[in-house]
DNA sequence: GAAGTTTTCCGAAGCGATCCCGAAATTTTT
DNA sequence: AAAAATTTCGGGATCGCTTCGGAAAACTTC
């Protein structure tokens, strides 16, 4: 096993006759040390392959320049247009990003918070999983001052950042806009409950309907668990056989939205004309699918973005965390042929947006 | 800014009146430490809310347990599922990974490979970005015994783990598929020819259709850039406006074979009968879009699940860098309606599987 | 019970960098 | 030219953990 010797600052110190803090500060661009030791100091790391061991610094500096992310799972839209948000913003900045997924399961997600503390994180971007009730695994991060940013499935009560969306505006919205195109029985595919963005998605598709003098019908607002694929078919199928079968459905994601008009079609029921549907998320399926699926718009690399400056300006303000910082992004109403009935038909491929959810 | 002081090894020590080196060893199970003691420091230690400084454990042992990811962009299906499947490998080992995306810059894959390489990961994973046509920045992590494990975009040579699929395999098939079905003149969207993907998937399809004794017309072969969705259109218009267009298309990949079959629709160009389109990589949009495109599928999660089994393998076998391992994985075909001309037509979402491209 | 084995623990030296404190060298001021 | 101010650099402790080599304690064996 061969390997070369790594080039440590001892290394440099020897060879150019001075001291290793020295070495330290010029490669630091530390003003104490003279223009040509610095100079010197920084071309003769460069011809030896010197390279920082990071590591070393993390340890003696008690923090490191990496930052923490938790997801449910890295591959689907929304996440991994965040992730990479965050990462571009990190690199940025000179810092790593550590990435955990817990695939949804509260278990993972409480063991993965060790791990990335054990890692001594500087900062930890969290969106919450599917189980998630309790939040008592984050309380070792603010202890050590560790800041922490929920993104967009957040914790009820918990003293930290907050990058989020307007979910009751856009949920009542994307309600109030089936409405407007002359839906009159409009369902819901609502998301686990517990969790901030499906219970004000619901909130606000239940005001607008009372806004607009239309009955609440419990027998087609269907929790879904999952909001799969199949479970957004088996839900479509449920409604559609009804004996008074919803005009319109606000789903709370693309993925089940997708899946009731395609199951509405297999069942050759018209979407908009019999069925209008509108999802949430603006995937790249819902540009795709035929009509083309209405949805709303998440900011996602720019909530990445936000949540990374939150975490990086925490760091050099040396603030606290027992802060509750709230940001609010606006969504965007992406208006396409699946819930058209009365507008003049555009470009199928043309989404059309509306004014902004939130001002 | 309140910080509670954290828990180290030495005071643990001082509280049961043990040397530190002996709690380092109760706390890693080490056979030296008796029984009594061993579980009295461990639960000390979890009653006293210690935990480990990996950081510390890394530089002392001179290696840490820290995977990192070098691709182009994490919000792309493939990369996104490939990300996932490293993760969850890693996870269930212990380690943590870092991701860095170079957005197809070559400037960004150097910096990042050295910001990896500072933090001392204990491996590599590399997906090649778009410019890259030069691997020197890798050779660092060779010289210190750290495995490389290149997937999917991999360079011609270098010593080093590769994982894989059989491109010219895939391409060829793929092609022979569309011939099968009874297209005559067959378009090819080629991706940027220095890459090992688009470059073999070209070839098999030069072989298809030589061996199937059909002319090879340069004039229907397109190297698009990007194969981004706006390149497909415009490719997909100028064939369609040729004299002789083509009645079938084999794209590198799904996006530039979903926005032919849109510009076809668009055109009034019946798919499959007019034009058959056939992608590759399987993206969710494939099997939304109308007809549904049929596509090679990669196994991206499985690909990232062994590149990290090979860095596990590679660190816990102590093994040297100079090896040049070769993992080659199945692909399957699958046939939608977007390519289904002569077959009887079934379910539009029900894929088909034919027999494995690789055996 | 003495000698040999085995088990259990400790001391101390690092891993590679940072940074406080002080000293030497240089420049500026009087 | 001496004193003061400034600039430039070095010594050495330290971050938290691991591990080699050895010593003390416990247990075996004849």
């Amino acid at each position: 096993m061969k390997k070369k010797k790594e080039v440590t600052i001892y290394d440099i110190a020897k060879k150019l006759n001075y001291s290793p803090s020295t070495i330290s500060r010029a490669l630091n661009n530390h003003k104490s040390i003279g223009q040509k030791a610095t100079k010197e100091i920084q071309s003769a790391a460069k011809k030896m392959g010197y390279r920082p061991n990071s590591i070393a610094a993390s340890l003696r500096k008690n923090k490191s320049k990496t930052i923490g992310i938790m997801i449910a799972r890295i591959n689907r839209p929304f996440v991994s247009s965040l992730i990479s948000g965050v990462e571009d913003a990190a690199r940025k900045a000179g810092h790593n990003v550590l990435i955990s997924q817990s695939n949804d399961r509260y278990e993972n997600e409480v063991n993965n918070a060790k791990a990335l503390y054990d890692s001594r994180i500087c900062g930890l971007i969290v969106s919450l999983g599917m189980e998630t009730k309790d939040t008592a695994h984050f309380q070792q991060f603010a202890d050590q001052n560790i800041p922490i940013v929920f993104v967009d499935r957040v914790p009820e009560k918990f003293n930290s950042y907050r990058v989020i969306i307007d979910n009751y505006a856009a949920g009542y919205r994307a309600t109030k806009h089936l409405i407007d195109e002359g839906c009159r029985r409009i369902a819901h595919f609502a998301g686990a409950q517990h969790l901030n963005v499906y219970n004000l998605r619901k909130k606000g598709y239940l005001d607008a309907l009372r806004d607009h003098d239309l009955p609440i019908d419990e027998s087609i607002i269907v929790d879904l668990e999952t909001m799969s694929f199949e479970e957004g078919k088996d839900a479509t199928r449920e409604l559609l056989n009804m004996d008074n079968p919803p005009d319109g459905i606000f789903s709370s994601n693309d993925t089940a939205a997708v899946s009731a008009i395609l199951t509405a079609k297999e069942k050759n029921v018209k979407v908009p004309e019999e069925l209008a549907v509108i999802g949430f998320n603006d995937d790249p399926i819902a540009s795709i699918v035929d009509p083309p699926l209405s949805t709303v718009s998440h900011p996602a690399m720019k909530m990445g973005e936000i949540s990374t400056q939150r975490i990086l300006d925490h760091s050099s303000k040396n603030l606290d965390t027992d802060i509750s910082e709230i940001t609010m992004l606006d969504t965007e109403i992406i208006i396409r042929n699946s819930s058209r009935k009365t507008s003049i038909c555009e470009l199928a491929t043309q989404p059309k947006k509306i004014r902004k959810a939130q001002a």
